[in-house]
DNA sequence: GCAATAAGCTTGCATACGCCAGTATATTGC
DNA sequence: GCAATATACTGGCGTATGCAAGCTTATTGC
């Protein structure tokens, strides 16, 4: 059945929808902080080197570049991130997450858990947690997924 | 283990954007229409009557009364949509599809669908695409969802 | 070496959105 | 009935974002 597909693929969104919305709030309320923040500061953590170049983070956001370079601008005034010039290529500016920032992100990252593990507790047995995670692997397998 | 949960959180959201940045691409290119465009109309044929007053709108796409204004305007301008004005209560104004609007909902539909059946069919098996279901309807469940 | 091309970054402009204030219409309390 | 309150909608303002143009630095062809 075809619907199923489509079906699956209208909840999928509402789903992200509604969980990124409650996510928003409590960031912002919380760790004064948004949702996209979060996601830069997890994606130079999942770097390996806590930085990245500003088209490489967009890349791997889903944004471009100069989104990037308006996000890490407030970023840098608040001490989230620095700013690193590259040695060989001049063109590079690297994106890095300061002390503050990696403290920043372990506290988000501890109500991101506590919301995801309200998300699927009660609703989803461990077996099906795994087969959904799984399942989620084998789908989003070809994009280039850096962070889970 | 929670990391599961986390895990699981985050591929859902990467999933979705890829998802929707992709439809996003391909309704522009296509149709000529946004996504938000194609789930205000497939809001207004799932609501029964193909009309639903703005603020109802608002609340079942989580956006805020205004965007509907500003959304519905060009939408009429070039004849997706109706307006309708409630005898009763005439702080109600419903948006209507218009037959065009009808008729381009069903194409966005099928390009929807397309998409979700590539994004399904090779990688999950239809047992698999039933449990899915199951599962994100468990993880959906008390948010209201009004279109799957 | 130097011109042509490419890559990384930034900025101006246009668009989309949320919040909040303002307006119009309904409902409620008395 | 009328004042007070609530609801539906709209518009101004600020913020976030993509695109395209421009600037700087690397690389490539010759």
């Amino acid at each position: 059945m075809t619907d199923s597909y489509t079906n699956n693929a209208l909840r999928l969104l509402q789903l992200a929808d509604d969980f990124r919305a409650g996510l928003s709030g409590e960031f912002s309320a919380v760790h004064g902080i948004s949702v996209n923040e979060f996601f830069l500061l997890l994606h130079l953590k999942r770097s390996g080197a806590n930085r990245l170049s500003r088209v490489e983070l967009a890349k791997r956001m889903h944004v471009s570049a100069s989104t990037i370079t308006r996000m890490a601008a407030p970023m840098e005034k608040i001490g989230l991130v620095g700013r690193d010039v590259d040695q060989r290529d001049a063109r590079l500016v690297f994106v890095v997450a300061t002390d503050v920032g990696q403290e920043k992100l372990t506290e988000a990252l501890a109500t991101f858990s506590k919301r995801a593990e309200y998300l699927f507790n009660d609703r989803l047995n461990d077996e099906e947690v795994s087969q959904f995670a799984s399942m989620l692997h084998r789908l989003g397998a070809g994009t280039g997924n850096t962070l889970a």
